[in-house]
DNA sequence: ATGGCCCCACTTTGGGGA
């Protein structure tokens, strides 16, 4: 692997993000806790990628997407034996979503309402104890969509709109929301070392960013833009073509946060370095820090 | 996208991904 491109964890943000030096909240007050999302690519072929990671990075929350598994195959113990509760909404052979967490919590909803019909394994989401309260946390697996002008592209912004409704009823709790996964958008060209190279593709249509930015628009901050203005902060780089070391990628996984989430964020940091190990993912983990009032 | 991969499944060939 080219050592020059290991720049190990990207920190995208300083620490105590929001809050003046020297007025961090007293020890013992507060409760802080770390969320991620990994599309992980088959957590089957990838256990030894993500127990590693899980044993170094112990974050407390992990929304998983593309487990490409069904429940029961599952590697449930594996991961139950490093102090994870395990939730998974999985089905055969592609797709699949799960949520991993220290803390024992309750799942709310497997499956994304608005459509009877739609059997695909894409939406998982949960609420886990946080300060005096909870955080709901959903782990999200959007459509690709390609090829545009297949059936895939309007399932993709019909999902979209579907995501769009649901979280309006989510917001109207007014509670800590993190909507955490793969998006399978690009929001923007700077989101894309080559975003001419897009432009044909579902991820970057005017329609799958018109949709992002509706959801933003209901009060969703994208975790990551809190904290950089950068171009070269990215999710995936394709398997292909030696994307990884030219840093040919784009950004397409995101945290989107109420503004009760929003309001707790810390540290956001993207986990570059797993894309250089043996057997990875094609995209890395994304993590954000959350301290509330205890 | 000069071409380049990877995972899964009723596996040696095709579906799906991004």
């Amino acid at each position: 692997m080219a050592d020059a491109d290991l720049s190990g964890t990207q920190a995208v943000s300083g620490t105590e993000a929001g809050r003046p030096a020297g007025k961090s909240i007293p020890l013992g007050l507060t409760d802080t806790l770390t969320i991620a999302t990994w599309n992980i690519n088959g957590v089957r072929a990838r256990l030894d990628v993500l127990t590693g990671w899980l044993k170094q990075r112990g974050p407390d929350v992990v929304c998983l997407q593309e487990i490409k598994s069904v429940d029961e195959a599952f590697p449930r113990e594996a991961i139950e034996s490093l102090g994870y509760n395990v939730e998974t909404h999985g089905q055969k052979g592609f797709n699949g979503v799960a949520i991993l967490s220290k803390r024992p919590f309750e799942v709310t909803r497997r499956g994304l309402p608005g459509d009877s019909e739609d059997v695909q394994a894409r939406y998982i989401e949960a609420e886990i104890p946080a300060g005096r309260g909870i955080v709901r946390v959903a782990s999200i697996y959007l459509p690709n969509g390609n090829p545009v002008g297949t059936e895939k592209f309007p399932y993709k912004l019909s999902w979209m709109a579907r995501l769009e409704a649901h979280a309006r009823a989510l917001l109207a709790f007014e509670e800590p929301l993190v909507l955490a996964g793969d998006y399978n958008v690009i929001p923007e060209p700077r989101d894309a070392r080559r975003p001419e190279v897009w432009v044909n593709d579902a991820l970057f249509q005017p329609e799958s960013r018109g949709a992002f930015r509706a959801l933003a628009a209901l009060g969703l901050t994208d975790a990551v833009r809190t904290t950089t203005d950068a171009g070269d902060v990215y999710t995936f780089w394709d398997y292909q073509a030696g994307a990884f070391q030219k840093n040919d990628g784009i950004r397409i996984d995101h945290l989107m946060l109420s503004a009760e989430a929003a309001d707790r964020l810390g540290k956001v940091e993207i986990d570059r370095d797993t894309r250089a190990l043996e057997k990875p993912s094609d995209h890395v983990p994304v993590v954000a820090e959350f301290t509330f009032p205890a």
